[in-house]
RNA sequence: GGGAUCAUAGCUCAGCUGGGAGAGCACCUGCCUUACAAGCAGGGGGUCAUAGGUUCGAGCCCUAUUGGUCCCACCA
């Protein structure tokens, strides 16, 4: 006995599918040398992640790819895992100690890295369950963390290399700081956020001539680590003070004037003050003049003090090497205040001292950190450094040339952008989550050991040896995914089979971070490419179009989504109507409309299924084909093509609307339609045998269509037509046929429904019931159209409400009052007398009167009122003008219609 | 300062190599027609930002302008 419910319930099914797909291994990916490979790599969510939109799309874009890819017969490998996000994880693990009132440094490293392991033990699945959720089809044998063994080897591995190759140093250089965090950070990961702050114009006496010399300054606070002023060699204003000195003020320190470009005599006063330790450019100008470097904050935040200064003595002692380390202030009365403390301090003093000319305010952009948005103070670090030049070349050139490929392709430009302007990368952290640099250093001598494993003693002097205690840019790890997880560095056969990947999918947001690191890396490290293709999507932005953040509370959880509407529709919602590279937004409309369109496809299924009870099933090829079987065949056939050619371009919005179109428009609103007098009011076997064949035929191969988008509610209606296959996510994609191909049935049916859109037309102009059966004809001098259109006679008569159809060759014989329409194929007429109910009309007609009336009334009491005419303004009045004209004369016209109908 | 991108129906957006202006939602009218009211049928609504140019032909290509968004760099 059939059963389908009436509408489709995803909820009450998805999890139990992907429970089945897991289990019988789908999504598992061997080497296979009989089949070619396709491999995507998942962008790792961090561990301490919750799935978000961003994830919902990038997940959702890779799964139809692989899907699509798996059914045409690639073995198609998703490989899937998660980042240990060293910055991110820390942070958290150190939040939830200090809710038990524990530091790092009360349970010291081990216990530290301990706490950070549960911690990823209980939460590190979180997001892998959440993806599930999705129908992520990864293949989760193969799953892997940026911090397992195989990776972490991976990281040691091309560390020593880099650092052999010279292309790896540490060295004392300004990084960018991050206070909060207590760890220095990439150029990458600085974000620049525009603020208000002042200009503080200050004055700095001349040692030698005694006048004061005016500088402004963003940051008077940095002015103790002060080691020069600079003025520009060629700046006339200044040419007498050349050689001469300027007394510090507060610290009384006389600091030498330096001749340096980098002083601009177009802006202020042309002088700058030049603080080495503590601003980037300072920092070079300092280099070209030898100039000493001061450092006056602490790593925390505050300004230093003598705790400071001998700290650094002590360090030096040690035997660390000490090029280039800054000379640590004791800031006196400043010391221990947090920077902001010391700046309002510094600038009262100044100004009692008469030093402070004027403060001017000021809107200036300030470099933040991108995880925690503290201000980023520039400092002066001794940190791990990539060179960043001889690896950047051949990254450029294989975009350029072509082997790395964007789409869009506009992202190409932003990457060259990034990768031909970036600096040396900074890939040292104070952290301890993450991987520890293989470097050990003598604490003897100094020497230092760079090795994948740890040695004893120094090789220089037999002392003992001490690891790093830093570990490693999160990025750093992430940039070797695409092979590391594949098992590189050993010569694996996955990473021969699976590697280069194929397509690379993810955000705009983390070109810099991430995908130009892979692509160095990659070619780099395995001599090859990372992946061929790089699909960039934008960000999914709420309703409004900003984007979805904690602070806004504006996020949507997709897995709210999910639970209201199945993955499905979020599935689709996220890929309808979007194109590689841009933003969308988020609405729960479009979430409803692509679950009806599921719940549409559900219904068409219950058709079949109930009117193919009875009917003997018979294989297409025998089936005696009628002209629209024969159309909506076609038709599919030409879908098929297009959806597949815009799949494999990754257009894949247009590519479900394609199928979307073709499944409601042309298969349930037309060809169901016009199936359905062979079932309802027919007893030719042969007719419905054809039809159920059809039916059958085509709704299965737009399941196939349809499956990547929505995998869940495809493999679900899949299942139960009972086609000797266990799953349709392993059947095969469907392919263009040209036994399938009808021009002359695709004609046909065109001109048919030309005829029936007409006639509709036609009735709801003369207001004819839908129930109200009218006769027409067709009148057509083409022998081959009457033909068509007689071997359609069937449901023209349904689709247009017809009792009967006659055709013929010319006119004659119909009535002078018959209305008509005429469509490319032929004239349809209908006799007036048909077409109307006149009793009814009438009476539709009066009622229309009286409601106009009522218009008119309600119009002439605001357009008689004196008040409302002299007070109310113009515009209002004319509109109200013309409405009682509009109203005035449809009346006219219902009136003459109604005499005409007496 | 450099670069990217957007401007198409009331709203949000598609429109792929230049050739008949589209979808979803919203709106109006009529229908509970034996798959589906999460539906069916019909309909209104757009100077494709502006001004030039190329072309037989421009939403699409070129130039300029206006307005919006974003990225990078710099800002003592």
């Amino acid at each position: 006995m059939f059963t389908m419910a009436k509408t489709y319930d995803p909820s009450a099914i998805e999890d139990k599918i992907y429970s089945r797909w897991e289990e019988n291994g789908y999504f598992h990916a061997e080497v296979n040398p009989e089949k070619k490979p396709y491999t995507i790599v998942i962008p790792p969510p961090n561990i301490t992640g919750q799935l978000h939109m961003g994830h919902a799309l990038d997940n959702t874009l890779q799964d139809i790819i692989i899907r699509f890819k798996r059914m045409q017969g690639f073995e198609a490998l998703w490989l899937p895992g998660t980042d240990h996000a060293s910055i991110a994880t820390e942070a958290k693990v150190v939040e939830s100690m200090r809710e038990e009132g524990l530091t790092k440094e009360m349970l010291g490293r081990d216990g530290f890295l301990k706490r950070a392991w549960d911690w990823r033990e209980k939460y590190g699945s979180r997001i892998v369950s959440q993806l599930k959720k999705l129908g992520s089809s990864c293949d989760w044998a193969r799953e892997r963390f940026t911090l397992d063994e195989g990776c972490s080897e991976a990281v040691r591995t091309v560390f020593v290399k880099l650092y052999d190759e010279d292309l790896i140093y540490r060295g004392n250089r300004m990084v960018n700081w991050c206070p909060h965090c207590r760890t220095s950070i990439s150029d990458a990961e600085v974000e620049y956020e525009e603020q208000d702050g002042h200009f503080w114009h200050l004055l700095y006496p001349v040692k030698e001539t005694g006048e004061k010399l005016e500088l402004a300054t963003t940051r008077p606070e940095t002015m103790l680590g002060d080691t020069a002023v600079a003025v520009n060699p060629a700046d006339p204003r200044y040419a007498h003070l050349h050689g001469c000195h300027v007394i510090l003020p507060l610290l009384n320190k006389e600091i030498p004037i330096v001749l340096d470009e980098h002083a601009d005599m177009e802006k202020g006063t042309g002088v700058v003050k030049i603080t080495p330790a503590h601003d980037p450019n300072d920092f070079e100008v300092g280099n070209r003049h030898g100039l000493p470097r001061v450092r006056c904050f602490t790593y925390d935040g505050h300004m230093t003090g003598a705790a400071d200064v001998a700290a650094a003595a002590e360090a030096l002692k040690k035997g660390a090497a000490a090029e280039g380390e800054p000379e640590v202030l004791d800031c006196g009365k400043y010391a221990g205040m947090t920077t902001m403390e010391a700046r309002k301090e510094i600038v009262k003093d100044l100004e009692a001292a008469g030093l402070l000319k004027s403060v001017e305010p000021l809107k200036h952009d300030v470099g933040t950190c991108y995880r925690c948005h503290s201000t980023i103070e520039p400092m002066v670090s001794k940190q791990w450094f990539v060179r960043m030049l001889p690896l950047a070349e051949p990254a450029i050139k294989a975009v350029e040339d072509g082997v790395i490929r964007f789409v869009p392709e506009r992202f190409t430009k932003i990457y060259l952008n990034w990768m031909r302007g970036t600096r040396d990368w900074c890939i040292s952290r104070q952290l301890w989550w993450g991987h520890q640099i293989p470097a050990w250093y003598c604490d003897d001598c100094g020497h230092t050991v760079v090795a994948k494993e740890a040695t004893e003693k120094c090789p220089t002097c037999g002392g003992k040896l001490t690891q790093d205690p830093d570990t490693l840019d999160t990025w750093f790890s992430s940039a070797l995914w695409p092979f590391s997880t594949l098992g590189w560095p050993e010569k694996t056969p996955e990473l021969d089979y699976f590697y280069p990947t194929s397509t690379l999918v993810t955000g705009y947001d983390i070109i810099g971070f991430w995908v130009s690191r892979m692509i160095f890396s990659g070619l780099a490290y395995t001599g090859q490419k990372p992946f061929d293709t790089v699909l960039i999507h934008g960000i999914v932005r709420d309703d409004k179009g900003r984007k979805m953040s904690k602070s806004l509370g504006n996020g949507i959880d997709p897995l709210e989504v999910i639970e209201k509407y199945g993955a499905d529709a979020l599935r689709m919602m996220l890929v309808t109507g979007n194109s590689p590279g841009n933003d969308m937004r988020f609405y729960w409309d479009r979430v409803e409309a692509s679950r009806n369109f599921i719940n549409k496809v559900w219904n068409a299924t219950r058709f079949m299924m109930m009117n193919m009870e009875g009917v003997k099933a018979v294989p297409l090829s025998e089936a005696q084909l009628a002209a629209e079987d024969k159309w909506i065949l076609s038709r599919l056939n030409t879908v098929t093509k297009e959806v597949t050619d815009n799949l494999e371009r990754f257009e894949l919005g247009i590519s479900l609307q394609k199928v979307y179109d073709f499944v409601w428009d042309e298969f349930c609103d037309w060809y169901i339609e016009m199936v359905k007098p062979r079932f309802y009011r027919s007893e030719d076997q042969a007719g419905k045998e054809a039809a159920a064949a059809t039916l059958r035929f085509v709704l299965l191969q737009a399941l196939k269509l349809l499956h990547p988008f929505i995998p869940f509610a495809t493999e679900e209606i899949f299942c139960s037509l009972e086609t000797g296959e266990e799953t349709i996510m392993r059947s095969a994609w469907p392919q263009y046929d040209k036994a399938l191909h009808f021009p002359e049935e695709e004609q046909r049916i065109a001109w048919a429904k030309e005829v029936v859109r007409a006639v509709r037309t036609l009735r709801v102009d003369m207001n004819v019931p839908a129930a109200k059966k009218v006769h027409m004809t067709l009148v057509s001098e083409d022998e081959a159209v009457r033909g068509a259109l007689a071997k359609s006679r069937a449901f023209l008569c349904a689709l247009a409400g017809a009792e009967s159809v006659s055709i013929k060759a010319d006119k004659a014989g119909i009535p002078d009052d018959a209305v008509s329409a005429v469509t490319a194929a032929c004239s349809v007429w209908i006799p007036l007398n048909e077409l109307v109910d006149i009793a009814k009309e009438i009476e539709r007609l009066e009622g229309e009167v009286k409601r106009l009336d009522g218009e008119l009334a309600r119009s002439d009491g605001m357009l008689k009122n004196e008040k409302f005419i002299s007070r109310a303004p113009q515009a209002k009045i004319d509109a109200e003008k013309e409405k009682r004209e509009k109203y005035a004369k449809m009346r006219e016209e219902v009136l003459t219609r109604l005499s005409q109908l007496r």
